[in-house]
RNA sequence: GGAGGGUUCGCAUAGUGGUCUAGUGCGCACGCUUGGAAAGCGUGUAUGCCGCAAGGCAUCAAGGGUUCAAAUCCCUUACCCUCCGCCA
């Protein structure tokens, strides 16, 4: 959500950026409707205050028949100010619609395109590795080394189903220790966040109300989080922070549940695309201040570089295109890592800010140091997925005879150098 | 799942229809006092919206209702506490 009269003044800005967005809105519409709401508004304002003076006179009034007919006034008084007020409980809603609609400013580093395929690669890391034998894809590998179940994970849990079992467990708790760590070592602080929670987190981080389709939702009027950023957001949710405290750093650990509407047939096959996966997810609220949301941004992208780094898997960073942006985000980076068997980069982490676009809607605020309160900035980026992850890491580290050596930094945890 | 009790200005509390523009204590800020400090005394201490301003409107968990008038009465929901049941 954005401040009603930020886009009033820059109408033409927001126009701008929902068509960079490739996202249709009618701001127009919106700005015709506050208009009218605060014309509504002043109007039941003026009338209230008349009704409360003349309410208040009637308790000093003793003689009853004087007292009976200024109620008798007052009551008339009511009866127009309700017919305004059910005007103005009319607007409301539709304001509140259009306003959950309007987009959140890409920035203007974003560069113009409708889909992923128009991202833009800004930098490389890692050589990529070449191998004297043609390598397997992650299926065939995990299969082999039994450190999956698909089969049975479909016949268990439906389609995208798996099992993670023996050193494919392992490996996964492996880098959820392994990054825990690294993450608290730089001030990170650790969470195992809640997964099953109320709706206005998701309506706050800005995935409801127009992804419902992606959003599991139980009898209960829970909804299952697609990733820990939207429990984490909601943990602040209503508070006025102290300037002192920010900027908020946090690594949540959580389930991660996402229906995939709408891409039934991709990636079907593996455990690229789950319905339910894992992830360690960072999680920043920082003064409102541009500087330091780009700032943040550049170091939680940084920091999720350190962990691929750490487990030397190649990888790149990309810009995402205005089309590839959600509707809160100004700035998107992705980072890809390598997967030998389809030769390309393919998605691990995704580091975005929003400004306030996402503590507006949760009301999350701070007093700055002249005294004022203002909405936080809010970022967010992957710590690391499991087990997608494991894809790239098995691929990459997979030798001839089909078994994996295992990153140096997870050795300790898993008690082991290769996986056979 | 059942029964009962709660939710008030940062915290603790008062408030059962108009005098609540929400009192008091603590905390916090500033000032007085002091050689300095403590104590004491005084002043201040929520948020949002409308308005050029003066000022006004709203908010006592949330929503709805009764009433000329609601923190206060009624209904619904959420959450907290106690007890029973169930349970890792």
């Amino acid at each position: 959500m954005l401040d009603i009269k930020f886009i009033k003044e820059n109408a033409d800005l927001i126009k701008e950026g929902a068509r960079k967005k490739h996202i249709k809105v009618d701001v127009d519409s919106l700005i015709a409707l506050d208009d009218k709401r605060l014309s509504v508004l002043r109007e039941v304002e003026e009338m209230r205050a008349k009704q409360n003076i003349a309410s208040d006179k009637i308790s000093q009034i003793q003689d009853a028949n004087e007292r009976s007919s200024a109620i008798a006034e007052v009551k008339e008084l009511k009866e127009k100010l309700v017919g305004k007020e059910s005007e103005l409980k009319e607007i409301e809603p539709q304001w509140q619609k259009l306003m959950m609609e309007i987009p959140n400013v890409p920035d203007p580093t974003v560069p113009e395109g409708e889909t992923d395929a128009q991202n833009m690669e800004t930098r490389k890391w890692g050589d990529l590795p070449s191998f004297d034998f043609e390598p397997r894809g992650h299926i065939e590998l995990m299969e082999n080394l039994k450190l999956v179940e698909l089969e049975r994970g479909t016949k268990v849990a439906g389609f995208r189903g798996y099992f993670l079992r023996g050193d494919g467990a392992l490996l996964a708790m492996a880098l959820w220790q392994f990054v825990m760590e690294e993450m608290s070592k730089i001030g990170f602080i650790p969470f195992i966040a809640p997964s099953l929670v109320r709706e206005d987190n998701f309506v706050g981080t800005g995935w409801l109300p127009q992804g419902k389709d992606e959003v599991y939702s139980t009898q209960d009027d829970l909804y299952l989080v697609g990733t820990a950023e939207v429990p984490m957001m909601g943990l602040h949710k209503d508070e006025i922070l102290k300037a002192e405290e920010l900027p908020k750093t946090y690594v949540a650990f959580s389930p991660c549940y996402r229906r995939e509407a709408g891409s039934h047939g991709k990636d079907t096959k593996g455990i690229y695309r789950l319905h339910e996966f894992t992830k360690l997810e960072q999680i920043v609220l920082c003064e409102a201040d541009h500087q330091e949301s780009v700032k943040w941004h550049e170091e939680i992208t940084r920091n999720a570089e350190n962990i691929l780094q750490a487990l030397k898997l190649p990888y790149h960073v990309v810009v995402n295109c205005g089309g590839d942006l959600g509707l809160g985000q100004v700035k998107k980076y992705d980072i890809e890592v390598w997967v030998p068997s389809e030769k390309r980069y393919r998605e691990s982490h995704s580091s975005s800010y929003f400004h306030d676009f996402q503590t507006r809607r949760l009301n999350i605020r701070y007093r700055d140091a002249e005294g004022k309160v203002r909405f936080a900035h809010s970022l967010n980026n992957t710590a690391i997925a499991t087990p997608r992850i494991l894809i790239s890491l098995l691929e990459n580290y997979q030798q001839k005879d089909g078994t994996v050596v295992v990153p140096e930094v997870l050795r300790k945890y898993l008690g082991k150098d290769v996986i056979s």
